[in-house]
DNA sequence: TATTGTTATACTCTATAACTATA
DNA sequence: TATAGTTATAGAGTATAACAATA
């Protein structure tokens, strides 16, 4: 057990559960709904406060370039503010507007209804499995 | 325990570690590589061989339109074959091209390099979980 | 020189809606 | 009428590369 074989197929198996349910997700977003990398934004800067550019996609893992364009999106949206570093004229200091931050508690609660309504139907055993899941998926995502 | 607030957490916890480990798998994407639809695409084709393209589109849950184009790059670069099916003249019945095959099969293995080599530093405990945490998604998943 | 951020360009992926062809 | 598939259009999200401003 734990053999080379093993470790291969529980790869691809938690590769492909993973995509397919990622994607299952996109396909719950009504018309409308922010999509999946401005809703993170709106998110990481809920949960952190202000953050930078560079913070936030080291954040994603996406591209200084893409940030910039999610964020502009967002900034038109009228959801994000940007503003100058005083200390450090390199640096946009990046916050939620009082409307991003009604969007983003709106958004956050709305996206787990479907989720939450699913996972009341486990076990508390198996919804056990999936907390300790989620925790080891995010030490593969951090690295 | 498995009480309202619990479960609610949990939601936020497991939804937010898929999409970080999602976007992890995108960023690790080498350049020229195939992206996620299309890859989906040609091992859907490579496991479970000819399929129409509604089939196809049930699948990844995506609309007919999308898989439609996705389709059309697909032949475009020589992997996949669409020819019509004579039983019923409406449907399409898309394979794998040898090429195709080549490039599933060997993206399918360097695909999942990155994932076994952080898997083989996990317990067999761990490994366990995550085991039975990729049958547990596919089930909300697939509904 | 290095860092921070923006912009231009191009590609993937997706949806909707209008359409054709077949059943 | 209903189903299968295509195409046109639009938009989100991403990358790369060239760039400007600041440190």
């Amino acid at each position: 057990m734990g053999g080379e074989q093993e470790v291969s197929e529980l790869g691809a198996e938690l590769r492909t559960a993973i995509a397919r349910i990622y994607r299952r997700f996109r396909s719950e977003r009504a018309a409308g709904e922010l999509g999946e990398a401005a809703l993170s934004v709106l998110i990481s800067l809920h949960k952190q406060g202000t953050l930078t550019l560079t913070e936030l996609s080291d954040l994603d893992r996406v591209t200084a370039g893409s940030m910039s364009q999610t964020i502009t999106r967002l900034a038109t949206d009228g959801l994000i503010q940007r503003r100058r570093d005083t200390a450090d004229g390199r640096r946009m200091l990046i916050e939620l507007t009082p409307e991003g931050e009604r969007i983003a508690i709106a958004a956050r609660a709305h996206q787990h209804t479907w989720m939450n309504a699913r996972l009341a139907e486990f076990s508390d055993d198996e919804r056990a499995v999936l907390r300790e899941a989620a925790a080891l998926m995010r030490r593969v995502a951090d690295d």
